[in-house]
DNA sequence: CCCCCGCTAGGACCAAGGTCCCATATCAAT
DNA sequence: ATTGATATGGGACCTTGGTCCTAGCGGGGG
């Protein structure tokens, strides 16, 4: 039960988001900077000055947003910051921007999953662009993959829905039918519907798209 | 058609591989010491002089793989042959090696996915521990995470594998059959192989666990 | 109060899936 | 030459899935 209690956010993203953007410097003067140039380009900057501001702070927000950080810091480097963050499943990108970056350095960084690496002095135009084009994989990461199907799922009636699920553990209909405690005859009518207003022709697709939407099986 | 043509490397695994590991240098005695150093630690090296000649000869093999690329080489340079491995979806992992790295190549190179980037002269140490970890990955990347489903996998014969792929793309038997050539009574029989092998009841179930072990669906 | 929507379901059919048994043909290995 | 694995299908038969059309029932809103 329960799942698209109410309204599933029909329309989401009806207005471009700015973005935020958490800048994470201990060099004062970076940061400003560095907002400024984030503010001049339409995102949503906020400036701390270690690691540890940052996590006192961090306050989740709710829509897309990236870091930007600097490696050497006083206290929590960055890399350890950034360690501590994937740990707690933290989902937003993480830009590296450092004055003495190396190979190695870089490298240890992408491993865990950086977005990007920058050595100053940064390109301002680039900075600006893999920040754009992280929140852009940010907001995808926080709608799931922002595909029709998801929205079609909205369309379907809490029945539907269940009959769904089962069908999604491959359940029979007439299994189906026990399940829930209704006749062979409805079910097939439910899961005809399902189909026809998912827009999928066959079991297949039905069960590839809700895997990529994340909808759960029911056991039967 | 093609696709893992002629014989599905029937009892893969049986004894503990110890993991081939390509080599692409264009200077010969990089290669050869290269391989020296990777036999000698109990690894199977094969080492080409160029991208063009190891795509030539890969022959897909069978169990754990890595490869070291050299960066800068005539013809195809290691980020190219590394794009378009990716490309094809090869997925064994790639470790960059180059005497002339720095910073936004080493980070292209992790973005695409590189499983590690080291410059020259490098430690042997820390070379091999990243190619015995590239070949641990790549051979639990083959077996998903030991899954039963995909040594069943190998259990079917060509043509069932071909009628499982186009019921994964949600065909019909008649569909499949006229896609095939062959009398839809044909594909039935393949199809109720390849359900009994692979030990699955429902499409639902061959379709979540295709997606598991990563077999593509066929377009019909 | 009536209408629409969702849930229910029967009848009638037809298409599709699945399984037995059996049979032929090819190819490679013994 | 014989055997085994593979691919191919015919016949028969049953189960499932799916779609028409029709229709009763209950709840919420105009």
């Amino acid at each position: 039960m329960r799942r698209r209690a109410g309204r599933p956010p029909r329309n989401s993203q009806a207005k471009r988001m700015p973005g935020r953007v958490y800048i994470v410097d201990d060099d004062a003067s970076v940061g400003t900077s560095l907002a400024r140039l984030m503010r001049s380009a339409g995102f949503e900057p906020e400036a701390f000055a270690s690691g540890e501001e940052y996590l006192k702070a961090a306050d989740g927000h709710g829509g897309p947003a990236c870091l930007i950080l600097d490696v050497r810091m006083e206290g929590l480097s960055g890399l350890e910051l950034q360690k501590h963050l994937v740990k707690s499943r933290m989902t937003c990108p993480i830009i590296f921007l450092t004055g003495h970056g190396d190979v190695p350095m870089s490298v240890q960084a992408m491993k865990e999953g950086a977005f990007d690496f920058f050595t100053k002095p940064v390109d301002d135009k680039e900075l600006l662009e893999s920040v754009s084009s992280a929140l852009e994989t940010h907001e995808r990461i926080l709608s799931g993959t922002d595909c029709p199907f998801r929205d079609r799922l909205g369309a379907l009636t809490a029945r539907e829905f269940e009959v769904m699920r089962c069908v999604l553990g491959g359940a029979l209909n007439k299994q189906i039918a026990a399940h829930l405690g209704i006749a062979e005859k409805t079910v097939k009518v439910h899961r005809g519907r399902v189909m026809h207003k998912l827009g999928v022709e066959s079991v297949a697709e039905l069960v590839r798209q809700s895997i990529e939407a994340g909808v759960e099986p029911s056991e039967v």
